[in-house]
DNA sequence: ACCTGAACACCGTTCAAGT
DNA sequence: ACCTGAACACCGTTCAAGT
């Protein structure tokens, strides 16, 4: 693994600024902010931007890799407190919130989960279905979830989550009311 | 209920080829396909689109209005020929597939289902509304789908199983499997 | 009454010229 | 080695001029 060679000071100066200015943008205007408009408030040449992040879907995860890690991590924390099946389910909320309230957020997660996805393995897809992983099976070891489902289908389903509850309010009102009719299922007589 | 005038002959063959080729250019392009394309292709200079559609929206809904009917139509047939709860089942399925093949339709059918939505009740949204409401409450009144689920919630819920179902393979495999997770629950012990 | 297409503003992307 | 910004292609939208 070879060392890479630290930046100039200027261009990791650009670097960062563009980072913090694309997460602000990407959030308020969703995945599709105009990406000259990030180059001039932060202050650099189109060139430079492309330059950094050939690719909208590398400034965009670039922009969120952070954010996505403590989503990640935010798993182990809810594994320490809660047993497996009720884990899962409150993480899983708060990843919909989250989709649902950062803007560009919500595109990034799909990518990560998408099958056959542009470019192998993502650092965020990894992230998230490792942390799905570790619920998912804690919760089919203890038997509140079917055995038969993948984690990425879990984060897919979830994906499908949000977007419902955006088209119900444009906020998160229902998340957690449509996470349990999917937990629960939509035919009578499941747990409440 | 004042008769519209009829249009001008060219007037009516510029606005039924503009259907025509939006209604391609949506479905392999999706909901952003270029409008100025779109009324190269139809061989009329832009000012006559915005004339007819004044929003994208509007020439979407125009274009695949007829669609929507179908598909709502559809809703009839399934409830002739199989109990409620198998109706809604394969209608649900049948509205998810249509929403992956072709492209713009899901865009329209989930600004449909949106809460608040642009100018109120859209015809469309009108139109699938009413064909979910007769099969949820037959399904209903039969037992096999819970009776605190409202009919546009579970047109949410499905354009969420199709966003996953896209998210699985970009083509509608899936439909099915997410669909009876949907309506059998994630947690084990429901209905297989 | 309706259509055309030029005009304007905006955006993505590349690349020659700079330091 | 990195940055800049002009240049090009493209798109959405409006509107004066045409028939």
């Amino acid at each position: 693994m070879p060392q890479v060679r630290p930046m100039r000071a200027d261009a990791r100066r650009n670097y960062e600024r563009l980072l913090e200015v694309a997460a602000e943008a990407f959030a308020e205007h969703g995945e599709n902010a105009s990406l000259d408009d990030i180059a001039k408030r932060a202050g650099v040449g189109s060139g430079t931007l492309y330059r950094h992040f050939p690719t909208r879907q590398a400034l965009l995860e670039a922009a969120y890799v952070d954010r996505i890690e403590a989503m990640a991590a935010r798993a182990d924390e809810f594994a320490a407190q809660l047993p497996p099946g009720a884990a899962l389910v409150e993480w899983l909320g708060a990843v919909c919130a989250g989709a649902i309230q950062v803007r560009g957020l919500k595109a990034l997660l799909g990518s990560a989960v998408t099958d056959g996805g542009s470019v192998a393995d993502t650092a965020c897809g990894t992230h998230m279905k490792d942390a799905a992983r570790r619920l998912v099976e804690a919760a089919q070891r203890e038997g509140s979830l079917r055995g038969d489902v993948e984690p990425v289908e879990v984060l897919r389903l979830a994906h499908g989550v949000a977007s419902a509850s955006e088209l119900a309010d444009g906020q998160g009102r229902q998340i957690r009311r449509y996470l349990s009719l999917l937990m629960d299922g939509l035919r009578p007589g499941g747990q409440a």
